[in-house]
DNA sequence: CGTGTAAGGAATTCTGACACG
DNA sequence: CGTGTAAGGAATTCTGACACG
C-alpha cells in the first residue's frame, strides 16, 4: 500500500482532487510522492487516503500549515519513540 | 492490490520486463490490463506478479499458447464452480 | 515464437506565472 | 490562502511494421 506507482492522474480519479490542488499540497510538504527518472510524480495508495483527509480537513476550515505542524509534531514524536 | 493504477513504466521497473515483453503477453492475452481514456495501459500488483509468474514460465521452455490454454482452463473452472 | 528497434503521433505531466480575493 | 488557467516544453506511451530465426 505504501508503494509509490500512480501517476498524478490515476491520482486525480482516486480522490476527485485536481493536478493543481494535489500538487499544491505537496508544495505544502503535506504529502511527498516519489518522482520518476523524467520527474514525473508517482504515488501511493497511502498517500491517496491522506490526500482525501488532507482535502476534508481543508474543507473543515483548517490551513494548510496547521496541518503541516500536525505532521511536524508525528514525525518529532515518532523520532522520540 | 487488484487496482489497475500502473502505468507500463512502472511495471517495467517492477518486473524488469520489457515494454514489447509486456505488451506481447497482454496481445497473447495472458494479462488483460485497463485503458486509460488515453488509450494507456494501466496494471495492478497482481498484474506484476502474474507477469513475472508469466516469464518465468517461459523460461523454463513454455510457449506462451500453453500459458493461454492453462488460463482458458481456470477460467472454465470458475465458471463451474 | 518471442523479442528488438526505429517511426510518427497522441496523451500525460512538468514548471513558473498571472489571476482572484 | 487555495485554486484556476493558458503556455511551452519534456517525458511517456501507443500502434503497426520490419527483422531475426
Amino acid at each position: 500500500m505504501s508503494y509509490k506507482v500512480m501517476s498524478i492522474g490515476m491520482v486525480r480519479q482516486l480522490t476527485g482532487l485536481t493536478e493543481r490542488q494535489i500538487r499544491y499540497y505537496e508544495d505544502r510538504q503535506l504529502i511527498f510522492p516519489d518522482r520518476t527518472s523524467g520527474g514525473a510524480r508517482k504515488f501511493s495508495f497511502e498517500d491517496v487516503e491522506r490526500l482525501k483527509e488532507i482535502h476534508r480537513k481543508l474543507r473543515d476550515g483548517f490551513h494548510t500549515f496547521e496541518l503541516r505542524k500536525a505532521i511536524m509534531s508525528e514525525t518529532a514524536h515518532s523520532i522520540k519513540t
